[in-house]
DNA sequence: GCCAACGTTGGC
DNA sequence: GCCAACGTTGGC
């Protein structure tokens, strides 16, 4: 099993909105950087995925989430009205992938950036490195446990 | 709203 | 393949 924590801005998609899909879970779709595809692509069922609050007035760790499904072709590259449309992914050779993630907890608070940064054992993790823009971001086992800690 | 850092595009 | 210009991300 591995570990990951994927950015959102909760004003489109809060830790709350996917706890409310419940067990019909959520399709992790939109993602247009490549890295990040990648990572999506690394992703297994059962695998652990930090949900971060990011671009609103309190970044940071808000919640635990699970993939559910692993990667699939995301069908918003092909539609021409949607903000994630890609006019040069054609549906024989696609780009973009999503997976699908369902909701397993809220933490008992909002684990914020600036306290992160502080963590030694995070210290190596790209989320807390400067200039890093990474919307997927792969933990180790022990940078997990790292957050966890921090939250008790 | 500012701006640093980064990824992508496209001319050459 | 280089690299300048541009658009985007995201913390503050």
């Amino acid at each position: 099993m591995k570990y990951w924590l994927v950015k959102t801005e909760p004003d489109e998609c809060s830790i709350d909105t996917i706890a409310a899909r419940g067990d019909a879970g959520m399709v992790w779709d939109g993602v247009r950087n490549y890295q990040a595809r990648n990572f999506l692509r690394e992703m297994q069922q059962g695998d652990q995925v930090l949900i971060y609050h990011s671009s609103c007035s309190k970044v940071g760790i808000v919640g635990l989430a699970e993939v559910t499904e692993t990667a699939f072709v995301d069908p918003l590259q092909f539609d021409p009205d949607s903000p994630y449309f890609d006019a040069k992914s054609k549906p024989e050779r696609p780009r973009w992938d999503a997976i699908r993630l369902q909701y397993r907890q809220t933490f008992a608070r909002l684990l914020p950036l600036a306290e992160l940064k502080k963590s030694p054992a995070l210290a190596a993790n790209p989320l807390v490195q400067k200039g890093s823009r990474l919307s997927v971001v792969p933990f180790t086992a022990d940078e997990f446990q790292a957050v966890l800690a921090l939250l008790n």
